[in-house]
DNA sequence: GTCATTAAAGATATAATGTATCATTAGCGC
DNA sequence: GCGCTAATGATACATTATATCTTTAATGAC
């Protein structure tokens, strides 16, 4: 079974479980996500999509896809590139996603999904405390360069 | 003199010694800024600053002097929220310029500059080194609830 | 001072991203 | 099948941002 069948499946699973559907639409773009492989915004998933398809599909469906793809932890939106990568993680364990950060390559712009340590967390809880903050639990997104580029 | 005097003073002095100018426009925008003292949009503090004119100045403008401001390290631009608010430390030292990060409030908005210790920046520099990345100085956004709204 | 050079600002158009709203269709429980 | 809810379609528009060309203002060389 490839990657992407592996992804879809479990995707599929993983909505069935929690009492959602992976509908033809949303299976469409999730497969796309995954193929592109690299980050994308959401018009540039849509003109994918919509190369497939018969009848183009507005953008506010490709916006509603990916909310849900993103609330059901398949996809990740980054706010820095304002673009959507799919969850490297799917095919695996669902439950690492409450620490997931992101290291950007500056570069070649790929996507490097990466758990922080209890103690990193502490840490930065910590400093956040000291000026009264509480964190919310929130994926950040640092920039760097990745080993390739390098 | 006023906090607001006191910003603009030493930002004209710091433009100076970089070789750069603080226009009348950039004053203006400038001193917006950290009069609303809060985050706002580069649109919001158009319809501020072209309040207090005769003659409206385009979007064009408004952007090319936050860009300038951001550039000057007199201003930030927080990414997550596609909005900015002028530097906290222009009236002491501009030093803590190279790690500076925002906590940003959920409810209120509000937001606070802080420094990391090198020790945190040190482990963020590991935990990256471990994936082949090297960290690009970049300043982050951290979410949470602050202290007043808590 | 004035002329040339460069920096800043104005003007206009348009691209890119995202949301609001209402109508229609499809899936599901009964 | 019928009725309810979730999903999608369709349309319009809001917000954020950039490209490009023109005009004006400041600065330095002379």
């Amino acid at each position: 079974m490839s990657y992407l069948e592996s992804v879809i499946t479990k995707a599929e699973g993983r909505c069935r479980d929690r009492g959602s559907r992976l509908t033809p639409l949303r299976r469409q773009v999730l497969r796309a996500l995954v193929e592109v492989s690299e980050p994308i915004s959401a018009y540039g998933l849509l003109e994918i999509c919509n190369a497939e398809r018969e009848e183009a599909m507005p953008a506010m469906s490709m916006y509603r896809i990916l909310d849900f793809l993103v609330d059901q932890q398949l996809a990740h939106r980054l706010v820095s590139s304002k673009k959507y990568i799919a969850c490297s993680h799917i095919d695996c364990c669902p439950k690492h996603f409450q620490r997931v950060h992101f290291l950007i390559c500056d570069q070649c712009a790929r996507v490097k999904e990466v758990e922080m340590s209890e103690a990193m967390m502490d840490s930065l809880n910590h400093v956040a405390g000291a000026e009264g903050f509480k964190l919310s639990s929130r994926q950040l997104e640092f920039s760097g360069v990745c080993g390739e580029c390098r």
